[in-house]
DNA sequence: TTTCCATATTGATTTTTTTCGATATGGGTG
DNA sequence: CACCCATATCGAAAAAAATCAATATGGAAA
């Protein structure tokens, strides 16, 4: 933020100062950033990369294997991933498997995709 | 992580403790979501944006105005995203004028792109 | 029923990220 | 030179995100 130029500022200002046409909204750009931010963590990575791999469903003790943290602290990720409607789950007796919303990644992935290419 | 299942578990765990066949590592998921990481603040999106929509470099008073934050924030966003190579800036007199690294945008998002359509 | 097991949730703590006042830097002007 | 102005950096504080021990939940087995 700059202050109003002064009519003696008006010379040294040119060329600076064309304020930018259509700024983003800052609700369209949590609503962008928010589309990134689920993948911004590399448990949820891991995570979903298991799933995606995995035809079928799977199970809550497979995926704590394959990460380094705590089992609380799985579950508190894959609640983000529910959250975000990334994945589903299900009870079977004792255990829960979890799948991949394919159609939900597909969608991210297009906004992602379009907001990179409207960038780049 | 669950305990190994013994003699006695095996019945049960029937169907459970599947492992999974290749894990992604720890290094593999730090770098993938920190591709993701850097587009997950709404700042550093209404920068992008900004710069991505002008032709030319943009004075950094320019982005100050297209914000909600003060001008240490800006110019501390503008660091982290100097950092990630995605824009570049020059010098003019007072001012600074920073463009979007276009390529770079580019790079990041093919890789951004070859990892969600592994997901999806 | 009692017990055990897998997973979810809670609550407190730690770590990371963001924010901004204060100050530094460095060029332009008088 | 002294002063002003734009931007960067520092340092401390605030906010947000992540972690995990402890506990709750709920189903299955004994």
């Amino acid at each position: 933020m700059t202050t109003l130029p002064t009519i003696e500022l008006l010379e040294r200002t040119t060329g600076c100062c064309t304020p930018i046409p259509t700024p983003l909204s800052e609700v369209e750009a949590d609503s962008i950033s928010n589309d990134f931010q689920i993948f911004a963590h590399p448990v949820r990575v891991q995570i979903l990369t298991a799933l995606a791999a995995s035809a079928d469903s799977v199970c809550v003790c497979d995926l704590e294997t394959a990460v380094a943290v705590k089992q609380p602290t799985v579950s508190y990720h894959l609640k983000l991933l529910r959250d975000a409607g990334l994945v589903s789950y299900e009870r079977q007796g004792p255990w829960a498997y979890y799948t991949l919303n394919r159609e939900a990644v597909t969608t991210r992935q297009a906004r992602i995709r379009a907001y990179l290419e409207g960038w780049g």
